[in-house]
DNA sequence: CATGAATGAGAGTTCATTCAT
DNA sequence: GATGAATGAACTCTCATTCAT
């Protein structure tokens, strides 16, 4: 490993750490409770050091965004070893659900935050987040053509997989879901998805 | 007239006059530039005043939210002039919908929101939500009774029509929805609705 | 006195104090080295404090140099009382280069600082620097109309013996006068004074 | 050119390509916006960098103000090229005031900021400045041998000419000529410098 | 020769909240 | 009932500077 690369890595790893402890705190918490001066703390760094890698805060909230959509775009790559295009879509609303569901935080700071919303549109055309939109509405496309989701424009339906799948998600997420008794939840939220997923896609006969 | 009840009378309407500038203010600058000083700047008061109405600042947030949900439960009864419940169903979502984007700020200190949600715990199991809840149950069992929208258990088809329209109200409000051209975005809102509603719901023949 | 006098008076007091306190630390430490942290220091109050009286630093500079003015137009009215024009022409001199020297810090703010300008083009026309030299320049003129000097265009004549007495001013106070013997200085800037001022007033025959 | 002269030269360039970075950002930014950082940025090297060339910040300014000094001195024997010493002296006021203006940085550094003094008296006797001053004083005595300067102390009759050039700049520079309208300025101080120059030298006849 | 990494110190500012009056 | 006065605790961010490498 050259000098370079060292150096490269050493401020990968620094990055990381930070990220690392940012996060960890938005879990103990919560969002508004992370500052500067506590990510220092948590690393045992002085806040100045902060800045060494991240520009300001808002750049730290856009960094954990990213890697909240890589992992999340990662993970719906699996998918597309379903090559039934029925049960394809059936699975693609649980991957997204259940990333949702085992990242709150990352979820939170992608599709609900409204701090780094104003960075997403300056950086680039927020290009991080038009690929996994593209990537759903390919394969709503296929859902389509292959006669298992009716016909209707892409982005339309896209959205509406996209608006139930972020509705459930988020009114979990953001604790609205207190009328249900703990132990019916998962039920109710399986049921729902089932019974819509059921509706606008039809098994072949 | 007595004293008791004019000195309750007084404390409404103080109550309400700081509910209505913190209402106008979160309108005009947004959530996070709304503090317990901006509202008693807006309604001449000094910021102690307003402890004496209101016990700390998530207090006038959970009091903004009650409002909320009074205004939306009030809008929610139109539907019931709709007496074929085909028409009604449909209604019903454009009805929320349409009450979560003329009223965003209410709407996110509802369902979004981080904030108030504490308090609606404490406050014994949050009445006013849950009323909005039944509400929404009692129509949909009655969209089932009709025939109009398949049986299934009646919390799973509630959270699924919620699940829907929330989720398109808050990509909205949480400006998610930037991979749209602004023109078209009310066109694919109401065409995914469309798509969802004529999926799970069937017209009689 | 009425409540609502004691307490202006209470904040006239907290205003001078914080003004006492600002000024006392730009002799002690250097115009740089004043923040609002010394200053609440210096006066034993916390810093959110000094927000109550004044909206923000500059705010302060712009007082103390509001206050400087005041000091300074003053004590120039005493030249009034000398009716001999020639005489008051020399007088008047003095009296501007020894509030200077004797209030170099007043003057530094007022005449030399760079910092509280902008607010003064803000405040309304900066009323206060203009009096001082509406003030010169009817001197100025009565010194012309009364032939002790020569005659020419009134913000001419007013700006060349404002610029003289300030650049002896701003040159002492900025410290560039260490080639001249402390023990001459002195005599060396009395000497400048009176030379200029034969040569561009005449006493009368 | 041996190894030490070599290094030598190699430290000259890294000097002046310092003090030419932090010179433009001066013109750019402001005295304020100025930090070691934003120099290193500027030449692409790292802040550390800098301190191997200047022991600290104020010894960049004391450098900058040095070769003010040194401009400052080379523009000046223009006006040895005029015989005529009334006309030197008016030549010589002119030549002051126009490297003032149009060197604003340089004569801030040089004439008005606090900054550098100290190092100025440390640095032994401030030759640099001291060599301007009797440059100065050695024409003004050739005022006074040939006629046209009233006689007087030589330090008396340097120290006023200074004064009224030094005054006239540095209001200028320090932006308190706001109450002339800008497109008169111009006039007014040109009318100034003569109105007092043909006061205190007098045109033989 | 050059620098990456780090920091202590400090800047201005804002906030929710308290309490004696 | 209302408030003036006050504050502790934050906040984000910038700076000059050091030092091991």
């Amino acid at each position: 490993m050259g000098i370079a690369e060292r150096r490269e890595a050493g401020k990968k790893r620094m990055q990381s750490l930070i990220l690392g402890a940012a996060m960890k705190l938005f879990l103990e918490k919560g969002f508004d409770n992370v500052s500067i001066r506590r990510i220092a703390e948590k690393i045992e760094y002085s806040p100045a050091t902060i800045y060494l890698y991240y520009k300001d805060k808002s750049d730290i909230l856009f960094a954990l965004q990213a890697m909240g959509f890589e992992k999340f775009y990662t993970e719906q790559q699996a998918i597309l070893s379903e090559k039934d295009m029925w049960k394809r879509l059936r699975k693609h609303a649980k991957v997204y659900l259940s990333f949702a569901l085992k990242n709150p935080e990352y979820y939170d700071l992608m599709f609900i935050m409204r701090g780094p919303v104003k960075k997403m549109k300056e950086k680039k055309e927020w290009e991080i987040g038009r690929r996994s939109y593209e990537f759903l509405k390919k394969n709503v496309k296929e859902y389509m053509d292959t006669g298992y989701l009716k016909k209707t424009n892409l982005d339309v339906a896209a959205f509406a997989f996209w608006s139930l799948t972020h509705g459930i998600a988020s009114l979990v997420i953001r604790d609205r879901c207190i009328m249900f008794p703990d132990n019916h939840l998962n039920a109710i939220i399986e049921g729902s998805l089932d019974f819509v997923m059921e509706s606008i896609a039809k098994k072949k006969q």
